[in-house]
DNA sequence: TTATTTTCCGCAACCGTTTGCGGAAATGTT
DNA sequence: AACATTTCCGCAAACGGTTGCGGAAAATAA
């Protein structure tokens, strides 16, 4: 069976199309009788506008595109279901594409992205994103583009941030506070602008005030070897830059047996999920990405609305204790 | 700046429309030059076809709907990863939806899909569906409609499962081998398709060989205070029927100070994540999200390509071992 | 009754593509 | 040279809506 269109109504009923169309739409030309022998025929035969054709005629799409290295990722998860949620209460649907850290499925991607000429664009850059180019085109053909996460060097353009330099000084500073001697920092991969960003903070917030190790992990399983070995050093301390480095590094300790906080202090920076699921909670300093995504999505407006204000918004970072500080 | 169109292309070349969009797919009616000269420009004008204009001519949107009760889930991830990933392989785009497990919202997202006039739909119901109307009428107007996870009672429809059944029995099997005694069983809603198929194949397989404690929990705090009770009973061993649960049930575990399996032994259904952040790893009948929905994207492209055959297909699980059991 | 206004609806163009068909020009065949 | 083919391209309709404009019929005013 086909969809119903305008035209079998208008048929039907004896009027022209575009009759019908107004009467849809509560047109003040059209007659409250007419009015309602359309509406009443429309939805007896489960009339439903044609998106495609709607698009086509008006040349807006109300489809915003969204584009992130994987979507299997705590962060960009809440980031996500916070941009659907706000997206389709605002009449907007999203469409998802994930690059796999691949620059040419980046690439193809945004290239998707403008044959169904999106409305804006959600993007966080691959890690080896190098060009830039296609998203700037995006911004020629006036398509507000705002970036999260991890964003690009260039300043002018949207990007929505979560706190990384206060986050990394909060738990530094929780650190200190806690008169720890000996900290573990387990920070994510280099090329990223957020790991930049805590890294620089947190040593700059830490100040040689107390020994210090860092280290770089990829992954998980890179973070629990790193730990496992960094443990022959004794640090009385652990701190996660992430929820994929806290996963390993709680991994390596569960492993060791170690007490918490007892025989070793835990603290991350963290979404909130995974500090949650160990006992005792781990203490973190929240980023986090339902809030971000909201912010996202208000810039975005603020965008589709007509501002030309180019805006850097960070989102505000709180610390939730747990018992592992 | 506007995107380019072919009446722009045309109109530059001094060639008629029909001419360019015939040169850009390669026809043969065109010469190689003519072809030449519109590629040339076309690149240069960075030209996208509009893929409005075409599913409007077309009445094809190479579109794919996902409703979901929610993303932010570890199952449903790794599906909709797989979904995504396939989709695009496949030059499909995927709109992905959430309900919040409320039905009118998951109405409108069905609404939403069917004036996208999409090419099928994978679909997850919400706990409180009660209203498969919505779904059926896309199947009367020939959209492919898969369910994957929960899925209704009727038969006349295509699913995707996992091995709910065959997984509970190789659980349960695996605990039987053991020689475990007393084993806390915890499940999920008991309104939700997998839970009962679940319940009953593992009740069936333990058959009263064993003492058994099943309790139901909706969410990880419930399963937490659910287990801290149980506990007092002694089992000596905890059955998980999901990531969720399990997640509550381990920070029980944990928050009681007993060492695993030495003092109580688990096992759960899992989709593989979750069981690997502990230490150590959780014993777990891996239940794939991304098998499961490379199952239920070939099972669209066999509907896609004409099947009627109405199929009702199930990953296969296998038993993961780790160290808890 | 005639003139004026209001009410209600249809015509037609347009959005950007695709595609069947027809036809002029170029080429090939006797 | 006359005819048959082939090569290459354009016309126009269609997809399903939206919308400016104009106009007939009905209602109101003079």
């Amino acid at each position: 069976m086909n969809n119903t269109t305008l035209k079998q109504i208008s048929a039907v009923l004896g009027l022209s199309i575009s009759t019908v169309s107004r009467a849809l739409k509560n047109h003040p030309d059209i007659s409250d009788k007419t009015k309602l022998r359309v509406t009443e025929l429309a939805s007896a035969l489960d009339y439903e506008p044609n998106a495609n054709a709607i698009q086509l005629r008006t040349s807006k799409s109300n489809i915003f595109g969204l584009v992130v290295p994987t979507i299997s990722n705590f962060f960009y998860h809440s980031f996500i279901a916070s941009v659907e949620e706000e997206s389709r209460r605002n009449n907007y649907s999203l469409m998802i594409l994930q690059s796999g850290d691949d620059p040419f499925a980046e690439i193809a991607n945004l290239k998707l992205c403008r044959q169904n000429r999106i409305s804006g664009l959600f993007a966080c850059m691959s890690t080896r994103t190098t060009h830039v180019e296609a998203y700037i085109k995006l911004k020629e053909l006036d398509i507000p583009v705002i970036f999260f996460d991890n964003v690009p060097e260039m300043g002018n353009c949207n990007k929505v941030c979560v706190a990384d330099e206060a986050s990394a000084t909060m738990a530094a500073t929780a650190i200190l506070n806690k008169k720890k001697k000996k900290v573990l920092a387990l920070f994510g991969n280099e090329s990223l602008s957020i790991t930049r960003k805590r890294l620089s903070a947190f040593t700059k917030t830490i100040d040689n005030k107390l020994k210090l190790l860092v280290h770089h992990a990829d992954n998980a399983e890179e973070a629990e070897a790193l730990t496992l070995g960094a443990l022959a050093q004794k640090p009385d301390t652990i701190f996660c830059m992430s929820d994929e480095i806290l996963t390993g590094a709680m991994k390596a300790v569960q492993r060791s047996a170690l007490k918490i906080p007892a025989d070793i202090s835990v603290i991350a920076i963290s979404n909130g999920f995974m500090p949650k699921l160990y006992y005792p909670e781990i203490t973190y300093v929240e980023t986090s990405g339902y809030k971000l995504g909201k912010l996202a999505f208000t810039s975005m407006m603020a965008c589709l609305a007509g501002s030309t204000f180019i805006q850097e918004l960070t989102t505000e970072s709180v610390l939730v204790e747990g018992e592992s500080l």
